[in-house]
DNA sequence: AAACATTCCTGCACGC
DNA sequence: TGCGTGCAGGAATGTT
């Protein structure tokens, strides 16, 4: 459920809360053997009694910090933590339990089982090729346009592209090409200096505001305590295929890119 | 019942 | 030629 970056970061801030810095594990419990990939082998024995020194997000994972190996969860399509209440049953899908000292209990759901959980800080295989965080100042417009340089796959399809970007998904990379102005399936290689300015101000600006908003909730994504995000009351084109556009009242257009849903206002979007 | 918020892998085409 | 890169397509899976 936490797809796309406001969601993850809405997570991991909403987790913090609950688990300050000094919480020790005490309970671990796999009901499968492996999501994604096997969970490791060792995850139990290594993780009880050993101490959550802090949470962290870098692209769509959750990493949970410690004084030994990270331990990182990605949530694929379908992943949610949650905190369960005291004598709570599971639910279909609760793959895995972590109980802490401090009395929280935690329950990894993910019914596509899309999503991982694996050791690994920022130098393992999972974090080690990725791009730039597009809320740093490393997203900037010249180099953006010089990643667009020569690309004639789709700006929307290189957008998405975590090895030049990451965090964006399916939803925002829509609604960053719509307030850019800018047609999604416009070829990177056509992108002017101009439009890649306006592509990098407007990625940073709708990512702040959905964190804001606590992420987007379609059907699957919720916080640790259960709450919706808001942000998908603020879609401008995102499943909107058809409805008028609010800024000049064309039908909004839909059609698969990359073999993604991808939605824009042929009026506005140049 | 087709669609789905993600990521990784394969295979082909192109260019040096 | 051979190699590296980019890009398209497909797969993993359960739910509505």
């Amino acid at each position: 459920m936490p797809p796309e970056l406001p969601e993850v970061e809405s997570v991991k801030r909403s987790l913090e809360e609950k688990l300050p810095s000094g919480t020790r594990w005490v309970e671990v419990i796999l009901n499968r053997k492996d999501l994604r990939v096997p969970f490791p082998k060792d995850l139990r024995k290594k993780l009880v009694n050993s101490e959550v020194l802090g949470l962290e997000r870098r692209a769509k994972y959750l990493i949970f910090k410690r004084k030994e190996k990270d331990l990182l969860s990605h949530l694929g399509m379908s992943g949610t933590w949650r905190e369960l209440k005291a004598g709570e049953t599971l639910k279909a899908h609760d793959h895995l339990i972590f109980g802490f000292d401090n009395g929280l209990r935690l329950a990894y759901n993910d019914p596509r089982r899309f999503g991982l959980v694996d050791w690994g800080g920022v130098d393992s295989p999972w974090l080690r090729e990725l791009g730039p965080e597009p809320l740093s100042a490393a997203f900037n417009p010249a180099y953006l346009l010089q990643q667009m340089k020569g690309r004639k796959a789709a700006v929307k399809v290189l957008l998405m592209n975590a090895h030049l970007v990451v965090g964006i998904g399916n939803i925002y990379a829509s609604e960053i090409l719509f307030l850019a102005g800018v047609k999604p399936a416009r070829p990177g290689s056509k992108i002017t200096p101009t439009e890649a300015a306006l592509i990098v101000k407007h990625t940073k600006a709708v990512l702040k505001k959905a964190i804001k908003a606590k992420g987007s909730t379609l059907k699957d994504y919720r916080m640790v305590n259960g709450d919706s995000g808001k942000f998908q009351n603020s879609f401008k084109v995102y499943s909107r295929g058809g409805e008028k556009c609010f800024s000049c009242g064309a039908a909004i257009r839909s059609e698969v890119l990359g073999q993604r849903s991808t939605y824009w206002c042929s009026r506005c979007q140049k």
